[in-house]
Formats: C-alpha cells, structure tokens, sequence
DNA sequence: CGCTAAATTGATCCTCGTCAACACCCGTGG
DNA sequence: CCACGGGTGTTGACGAGGATCAATTTAGCG
C-alpha cells in the first residue's frame, strides 16, 4: 500500500506515517469545489488511493470535509480482519471525535481532496471555537444518526437485505438516479456490510438475475427496481 | 403492555399514548440522585416498566438523562423484529437528535426515573441554548462513539464475541466491579446483539461451562476470567 | 499481448436460526 | 400448604444461510 497524502497549503501537519509525501498541488478549478463550509479557514489536502489519513489512536487535531473522492473509516480487529465504520463522499464530514485520539483509521478509496478544519475536541474548544459549537453539533448528531443507521443495518439481517440496503443508500446519497458508480471494491462493500467478497458478489448476481439491478460492469450499478430493492431493505 | 408514565414536577408535558398518568411523586431522596445536569431546569419523569417515553416518529422536544433504571431504544421492523440501538444507565443521556422528530422509541426496561430537558434540535436553538451547545457537542459525540461501537459490534463476530462484548461492556459501565445484575430480559440482549434469545442462552451456558462466568441467577452474571472475557471480545 | 489483481462461481462445512420440549421462578387461589 | 398457570429461560434436534476453500473468469494496465 503506498499511503500518501500531501497538503496543499499549509505544510505544518502531523503525518503518522514515514511517508513521501507526493508533491501535487491543486488546480483553480478544485479550489472552487471546496463547498461552503463549517469554518473558512480549512487547509485542503490530498488523499493518494488507499492512503491513509489518519490512524487509529492518532492524535486528533483536525476533523475533515470530503471535497471530492471517497473516504472510509475503518478499525483493524486483533485478527486481522477489517471493519468499516463508514463511507464519506463529498460534503460528508468525517474525524470529530472526543478525547484526543482517533479511534478510527481514516483512508481514501479512491484519489480524494478533503479540506482539513483544526480542532482538538470539544473539551479544548476556545471560545473563538464556541460560536462554531451548534454548528459542529449538527455535523456530530448527523455522524450518531449514521452510525445508528449503521447497526441497524447490521443487525440481523439477511445478505440480500444488506446488500439492497446499501445499495439504496448510495442512490440516496449519490447524485445520479439510477446508475451507481461504486468507488469501493467489493472488499470494500463486505467489510461495510459485516459479510465475504464471496456473498456481496453472489448477491449482487442474484440481484441481477432477479432483475432488480444490472451490472455492466463490476463496479457500475444500474438500478432497475427501485422500489423493489427499497422494500428488499425494509 | 400498560405504557405509563408520569410528569412528576410540571405537568405540560407532550405524551404520545393516551395512557392514565399514575400519580405517583417522587421522595426528596430520589431528587437528590439527580446528576448534576447539562441544564438546570429539567423535569423529572415517572416511566414504568415497558412503557414508553416517546416513539419512532414523534416530537422531538426534550433530550434526557437517566437518574436511575435503565432505558432502551429500539426500532420496529416491518416483518416485526425489533432491534436495540443502546442500553442506557444512570448518567447516560439519549434522545437528542436532530430534524424534530426522534428516529427511535425508547422505553423503560425496568421501573426508571429520567430528567426530560427541553430542547429541538440544533437547528432551533435559541442564543440562550448557544451556551449549552459545548456542552451538547459533547454529548453526542459521546452518542456517536456509543452507536460506532454497537456497529463494530454487530459486524462480523461470532455470537460468544458479541454476548463477551457486551458483558465486558456492562462491568465496565456499572458501579460494581465483578457481578454484573442484568435488568435486561434475553430478548432484549438477543435484539442487542443481532441473535436469538436460544443463541444468547445457550453462549452464556457455554461461557459457564468454559468458567469465563458464573451465573447465580438467570439475571445475575458473576465474571470469573475478565481478562479472558475481554480477549474473547477482542 | 501477457501479467496481475479483482471479481465471479462452485463445493463443502459450520455456525446460528428455527421449531419444539422442558425446567424454573413466582404469584395466585384453593 | 400445595396445585395451578403463565412468563421466562434452558436445552435438544434439525436445517438453512453464509463462511471457507478452491478454481476460473474478467478487468485493468504496462
């Protein structure tokens, strides 16, 4: 894995890794993509594919906002096993956690900008940092809505229903209607859903032959039975 | 299922179940148990056991705080399962959210008494409110941190990893150091935990057998190994 | 055009869900 | 005092769904 990621405008930032960061630096035009923000003075960087951001037990100093590309956030079990917390396409928020520390991985799926906003947690707030508490509220009540969305999800359900659920979700959140274009692998997908790359893709197939969806290619999705896939998810 | 539940200082208070408010106050030592809140001018509520203090879907107009029982909340499928989002104990608070309705019911898993605090969401904060938002930033981080873990959980782990989980979880969250008293029913850790009540009997035998855990009484779980019941849960 | 990683498909095993019977705990009432 | 009854928890037998191991196909990229 060659875990890179480079900051585009300020170069004071703790990297946990030893690693050459790639010197890239933004076009005008992914400087305007930055949508508006929480605070104005965030510090964009780029993400390499399948660099990490920040690790799990790493000081936290910053939270982040996807500008474009795909974030995960993930935990590595004893085992080896991965687990992924979340998905963050552009305008999610991601990295504000109490404490101090990450307890999280944070990495890009595929290249990403993400803006970077200091903050230490809400116990080292300044009251500069006061006036922007209701709004890093909504941002934390939105992450606790997902997150419970996410154990719902888990929870006693079958492949299928997994599988149509999060399917469902990245209609939702993606701006296309009906077609999908999966950044994630399916390693990606299965470690989200808690199932093998075996079952997503067998699902997937049966999806198919069900003519619910089709898949010209692997990572592509065209959704042909929205409401069936909906009520697949229940 | 008799839902009831008592406004036990002011009497303005939204109830969902045309349910007869039993009039029953509260002694001043039990006003005394209540934790020094996020705000001051919070109203002591009655809730029985198995009643319900709000449902998925209603008004959201307070957050609250548990003095003393235990609280659950939980989603209602369409094919009629239920699944638990979270246990919460004496200190916890729960039932913030945002978009003015609440996306859970909670119920009292045992007779309860909490603290109802008025609040809407942080899109209807008045400027007075503004000065608890640090303060509620913290809680639902604290919120979101909780639901994260549940999804960790949940995700790809054999039934003794969660129901070890889940132990170690509540010796950790209770006063007392090795017997746990569990006011939960298995039906309610089975729907925790993403299992049956058959899967979640027969693990904690099986944890017996192993000497990980004694158990006196069904509700009553001595830890024997924690180190061993911790590594388990990984 | 090959090389490699990703994805798909197949065969088999095992965990956990399902259905069923039974034990236990308590409160009620004879 | 014990019989009865219902709710709760435990245990057993069996089967289905998904994990695992293995082979093959497809896609991506030099």
């Amino acid at each position: 894995m060659s875990a890179t990621f480079s900051v585009l405008s300020e170069p004071a930032f703790s990297m946990r890794r030893a690693v050459p960061a790639k010197a890239s630096w933004m076009s005008a035009s992914a400087a305007e993509k930055i949508p508006a923000g929480v605070a104005s003075g965030g510090q964009l960087l780029h993400v390499a594919p399948d660099a990490e951001l920040y690790s799990d037990g790493a000081e936290s100093v910053s939270f982040y906002k996807v500008v474009s590309g795909l974030v995960r956030t993930c935990k590595f079990r004893s085992d080896g096993r991965r687990q992924i917390d979340a998905f963050y396409l552009p305008g999610d928020a991601f990295g504000f956690e109490d404490g101090g520390r990450h307890r999280l991985s944070a990495e890009a799926v595929c290249e990403a900008y993400v803006v970077a906003y200091r903050w230490r947690g809400s116990e080292a707030m300044s009251p500069a940092d006061a006036a922007l508490a209701p709004q890093l509220l909504s941002l934390a009540l939105q992450g606790m809505r997902r997150a419970q969305d996410h154990a719902l999800l888990l929870g006693r359900r079958s492949a299928s229903q997994k599988v149509a659920a999060f399917l469902t979700d990245m209609i939702d959140r993606s701006v296309n209607d009906d077609v999908v274009e999966l950044a994630m692998s399916r390693q990606d997908i299965a470690d989200y859903l808690g199932l093998t790359i075996e079952t997503v893709s067998r699902t997937l197939s049966q999806l198919e032959r069900d003519e619910m969806i089709a898949l010209p290619s692997a990572r592509r999705v065209r959704v042909q039975d929205r409401l069936g896939l909906r009520h697949l998810s229940s």
